[in-house]
DNA sequence: GACGATACGGACCGCCGGTCCGCTTGGCAA
DNA sequence: TTGCCAAGCGGACCGGCGGTCCGTATCGTC
């Protein structure tokens, strides 16, 4: 299975499109209207190279979320404490999604047109997928606490991007309001069990 | 002001889109393949009637969610415990929470349409506006419960239409197993305040 | 019965995600 | 260096959708 390498025009463009994407994403406001050619046409190339690279909108926001994540997946998986795994659970669930929170303000844009794409749900995205499965076995490490995999689901869904993006834009939190408000509910939420 | 009335064929007109895009919403799988050209069909009526009467997609899907709501709006609003008023505010949290989520269970392509409805978030609506305001409310009875606002949308995002969806679908949970760990959940996250 | 206001309906529009296919280019072998 | 062909390119094209427009039909009133 010699995994067949790209033609290296092909991983060039792809690079290209990456980056266009990323600073469309950015600078547009409303994610609905950064367009599939918008994206081809400011990377230079054209429709037909953007959906072979990237199979289709929905790939394309995958591809670039995968790429800012990665920094925080290594943090999270290998990284010191708060993140790292050498935290104590009831200190990490908080930080876990703290980070989580921080990311999203600092990608809303991005975040918002991958959970909001139409067509699938952002539950099947594998990324998400990645943050529950971590979440929940840090929750069974704390005892007591029945239903990890839900409350796993019922935290994260507390960040979700649409509702930080109404409340940093509607309700005018401020970064440092929605961290401590999000702290409070993460912590509350585990303090019951078995104290 | 006298509140001009409408023509009688347009009231007419209007109940049966209503009741063909019910029909519609229920019978197919999948929301996003309800188009407004099937629903003017099945109700008999042309694109233009129906965008006359409700606006765009989202009016009519929120004239249709109002509908299907205003039953358990009332009993919430005047009804026995524990939806009513008359429940004390530790019981009424979870007993509101557990009506949002069978709502969701039971009309869930038009949850998931509503929600899922692309342009504007979910946070606009006004039937969201609604509960959210509620909640908080029955949260500020609490004693030592800070941040009702807050933990009102955070409750609220664990019975999001596409988490429903996700666990009943893909996880394969019961609707008994949903509504008991919700509880759960609901209950752990009040249950530190001042006790 | 007549007449203005109101509503009807479906042809039409613009847009967007996604496909297709003739042309170009990179990479390898002779 | 040359020749060859698979891999890749790009933009014209397509299908379908939400939404609009306007000539026609209907309502309701005098």
């Amino acid at each position: 299975m010699p995994e067949r390498r790209s033609r290296k025009d092909a991983v060039r463009n792809r690079e290209a499109v990456l980056a266009a994407a990323d600073a469309l994403f950015s600078r547009r406001e409303s994610p609905e209207d950064v367009t599939m050619a918008d994206v081809a046409a400011a990377a230079g190339v054209g429709k037909g190279t953007l959906f072979r690279a990237f199979g289709d909108r929905a790939g394309l926001l995958r591809a670039l979320y995968a790429a800012r994540l990665a920094s925080m997946r290594e943090a999270v998986e290998s990284g010191p404490p708060p993140l790292g795994p050498a935290t104590p659970p009831r200190e990490r669930v908080p930080a876990l999604l703290d980070a989580v929170l921080c990311f999203k303000l600092d990608n809303r844009p991005l975040a918002l047109a991958l959970e909001g794409s139409g067509n699938g749900s952002p539950y099947r995205a594998e990324h998400y997928a990645w943050w529950h499965g971590l979440l929940r076995t840090v929750l069974e490490q704390i005892p007591g606490l029945a239903e990890p995999g839900f409350t796993a689901h019922a935290l994260l869904a507390a960040t979700r991007a649409d509702l930080v993006e109404h409340l940093a834009g509607k309700e005018c939190l401020s970064r440092q309001q929605l961290r401590a408000q999000l702290k409070e509910f993460s912590v509350r939420a585990l303090s019951s069990a078995s104290r």
